[in-house]
DNA sequence: TCATGAAATTTCATACTTGAAATATCTCTA
DNA sequence: TAGAGATATTTCAAGTATGAAATTTCATGA
């Protein structure tokens, strides 16, 4: 689309004459595929140091962070996958005794999770060499750069902000 | 860890003082919320729609940039999926009739796919929606927020660069 | 040429993921 | 306080995803 007869050479950067919109698309995708790529490499390495799953893992570091534990809406709010999904990785969880579940007091609805000591014990273990491997993967990334990254990631320029919830929930957990 | 008896206030931006392995773990999960959410919002608008997943999309964009079609591992190495994953999503599209397969002259082992007629132009119409809908979520961000971004998304700050494919097909293929 | 190892694909078991439907419980209002 | 609507969870079917094993074909050196 938009048939360019001829391109005038880029002085500085490629692509600076490039619409808006297909700078967004180039963007997105570079996203993507960064964020893919770091997954793929921390799976790998859970499974193979801990034989553990990335989905797995989510769900231990965010019970790690709320020793009362949270509700299945709660951590399927934060870690944004459905709820019926949470019910699948909690029921393996707790089958292997990393997590267990506890009758919500004042909502019979609810259910509250939370890790086990022997949860909590292995998910220390896996935080510390977890995050030596992403300090290790984004290791070329200077102080400067990454205090830009997050800055330029955390400006409202979202508006499809569909994690309302995950937003009160970090504020609260700031330590 | 660390314990820090006390936190004198920050000044200007908060966790200026983390170690850079903190940091460098925050940018991961800011990193991983943001693709999380777009690709949440994307995912809904496509099924919505077009009544199409994000796999078949990945897919069908993947090929539609190769008229001539691709092998099941180049597309594998592209998406940066497992071989037997690319199976699966082949053959349901070419159930639909978007993509067929092609038996490659020169190896018998290997299979080309390629967009059917059907195919590039549902495709062409799903691609108009999918970038305007990117540009729109993406839409706070301007244009030398956008350049500090891929930019620094290029550098070379990943050890783990598991997809030398991709980056040759990329080299390759950009116009 | 023949054996051996490498590469492309499929198949398989298992796990993850979604969206929708079904249950159970809660809340709030008429 | 009955009952309508909202919320929490589970269940379900279908699709997605992985890693390993099995098959087929290729490439290469003895």
């Amino acid at each position: 689309m938009t048939a360019q007869p001829q391109r005038r050479p880029n002085l500085k950067l490629g692509a600076k004459t490039e619409p808006a919109s297909k700078q967004r698309l180039r963007l997105w995708l570079r996203l993507l595929r960064t964020s893919r790529a770091i997954e793929a490499e921390l799976r790998e390495r859970l499974r193979v140091a801990f034989d553990m799953t990335l989905p797995k893992f989510d769900v231990m570091a965010a019970l790690q962070r709320r020793p009362a534990g949270m509700t299945m809406t709660e951590l399927s709010r934060f870690l944004m996958v459905s709820n019926g999904n949470v019910t699948g990785i909690i029921d393996r969880l707790a089958a292997e005794g990393m997590v267990a579940r506890r009758p919500h007091e004042e909502d019979r609805r609810a259910t509250f999770v939370h890790l086990t000591p022997k949860g909590a014990r292995q998910f220390a273990t896996m935080a510390k060499a977890h995050e030596a491997w992403v300090n290790e993967i984004l290791g070329n990334f200077g102080d400067q750069e990454i205090r830009t990254m997050i800055a330029l990631l955390n400006t409202p320029g979202f508006k499809s902000n569909r994690s309302s919830a995950t937003t009160h929930q970090e504020a609260r957990d700031v330590r």
